[in-house]
DNA sequence: GATGAATGAGGATTCATTCAT
DNA sequence: AATGAATGAATCCTCATTCAT
């Protein structure tokens, strides 16, 4: 009931050096990695982006693994602490789903090169994640089973199929970002707009209410 | 009623000569550019996969995109075939989710590795789509959408939110196999199991009863 | 008495491909290495001197280090033999010292690239020395010590001066080669003229006379 | 009798500022250029060893370049020091060769490295030879020969073979310390050891009095 | 149809050096 | 005196592609 301190350290950006410019590298790289992965993503991008040279940026990571980690690791902090708040026992907002989802939406609305990293890293199998990270969605994985085996979702659904529903609603917010661009060009509409994010957000807590029925 | 021909010509897998080895290079090339995306995946790689070497390929195709376009076009073909037939006049199937959802789900489940390839596609911006599935894709965009506003999803959802309802259906789809080899690693479970399959199948058919309620 | 064989198989050269261009590699790497050691030679300087562009070499050997060990395979490979025959029993100029250093000296003479390849692998403390030839100067080293404590050198020297007596034949066999550019430039006599070399040559049979007195 | 003062002043060590820190610099990179060369040894490397930043060691010397400048200049002056005593006129070891063994076997055996620096050279052919010490090299071969035709090793050997009788009994020295490493890996003796290098010099002894006799 | 060889373009990374602080 | 940041030049190596065989 009370706000205990969510049981894990987030993790933090290791900022070798100079501040702002391993900002702006960051930046630039979680723009090129979510849109081209890894592998399309080349230094000699990031560099322009940042308007450094190449070797420039050795100065901030030591090589474009650890600058991908470090993007990861930026990037993900923030929406693991939503997540790990929304499974914490003693965090108020514990088992709100409603408001996970407009909290998770809020923050990728904001950044939604985030949702495609996540994508990158699925479809690779999670090859490059940090062992910080993997240390962070183990234990998310697992609660989350654990909650939604005793919460509202196992009203509506039995056991077996509850791993299911999470993972549908995870593909149905993620996939919204993930196929933004795509369906801008292909279609003309626009997903990433205020009133489209907005219209996104209530469709999902409505999704949420029809499969995490309160009642 | 009967089966009318699906009303454009679907994609053929141009195999430019050797009938036989170019196809054992498309499924060396499907698989590697589904796991690794395009420039993750090098011609050394399919070519070893095949057992040949590498000049060998540009026997079979014209270049590194072109083979690339041929595993989209052969893959897509079929996928493609069951969407149309979904919207199709005249087609039986016609507005049949479950039944989509069932085709679809048998031949993804044979050949996941197309979903995978759809979402690297999704995450690039489809800048790698041929004109061919171009044509193919964007009159099936515009189709489910016509029909959507006419059909049982209507019924449930004012026509604003539509898009979203059927963009949410494809996520969880698509989702479920991309995830699937991370999902094995970090957790443990295989979601590609026949009887994995058969309970995800369930699931969906059940959210497409939820989300586009035939009465 | 009869000219067995050496009992073990001399080191070959693994010419991956191409003899002719191979070779001609291996040429200027031996070259270069020789004069400017493993880190001092760069690939644009090899492939300049074979008149090919540097990704070329990599149709013939791996890598850098795989040129260098293929250099000193191909190049150790006489010198070792003369090594072993001197050493194996059964031959029939077993321990006949003369014989082996003017072998040897013919040998170096023509290629006294060999010889400073040598002094820059003893420098870095044979770190890159392949394991094939490893395995050869182990037991070179072991047969050389058993038999000069049981041959001449014995009579002259005790037991635990023979290996310093050995050491010395070797580094003034040796270092005349290595020392002979220098002593070009700061003398400006030719060590590697045919008369010098013979000089050289009846001067270390002279000193394998003083040094290992047959008498 | 009297010590005259040598010819000319011997190099030293020019420590731009910082006494102390230019000498850890300096013991650092006689380190690391004796055992991997010139080419093969980084600043990197340099700086790591002394606890600094590559560009202190700038404020201490204008280029790398300088810096094994100096290093040579450095480690050998004392060693220039001692043959030249031995070969000055009116110096009370003149032409004493057992005690220019001993002294320089001394030095070296504190100062291993130096040996390998000068076999580096030598395999460099000099190139990098500061002025300084092309200025102090050339004239002691010139004497070293000038002596060795009216010394003792005049009534052993012939004139023209004089010089390879030096250039020997260099190569014995200086090899010694130059093999060293690799002798104690490929063979697990250790050649350093006190009493090792006692033996060695007092072989040395011994093959100088073979070599140049007395009477 | 297969492949050894060659290569332009480019990829990540290192290195020595400079400069402002 | 020390160093964070920046960088031109170069290093090893890979990649897609071509071509002669």
């Amino acid at each position: 009931m009370t706000t205990t301190p969510v049981s894990f350290a987030l993790p933090t950006v290791p900022l070798r050096k100079g501040e702002s410019t391993a900002q702006r590298i960051l930046d630039a790289a979680e723009a090129l990695f979510s849109e081209r992965g890894f592998s399309g993503t080349t230094l000699r991008d990031v560099a322009a982006r940042v308007g450094l040279r190449i070797p420039s940026l050795y100065n901030h990571f030591a090589s474009k693994e650890s600058l991908y980690a470090a993007v990861l690791e930026r990037g993900f902090g923030p929406v693991l602490g939503v997540l790990s708040d929304f499974l914490d026992e003693g965090s108020e907002s514990r088992g709100d789903a409603t408001r996970v989802v407009e909290r998770v939406m809020a923050l990728l609305g904001q950044r939604p090169n985030l949702a495609r990293l996540v994508v990158h890293e699925t479809l690779s199998g999670g090859q490059r994640l940090t062992p910080l990270l993997r240390n962070w969605i183990a234990p998310i994985f697992a609660r989350a089973h654990e909650m939604a085996e005793t919460g509202p979702a196992a009203r509506r659904w039995d056991a077996e199929r509850i791993p299911l529903v999470v993972l549908a609603m995870y593909h149905v917010v993620v996939g919204y970002f993930a196929i933004a661009p795509l369906y801008l060009e292909l279609n003309g509409s626009n997903l990433m707009t205020t009133s489209a994010l907005a219209r996104q957000t209530e469709f999902l807590k409505e999704l949420v209410a029809t499969l995490f029925p309160e009642e």
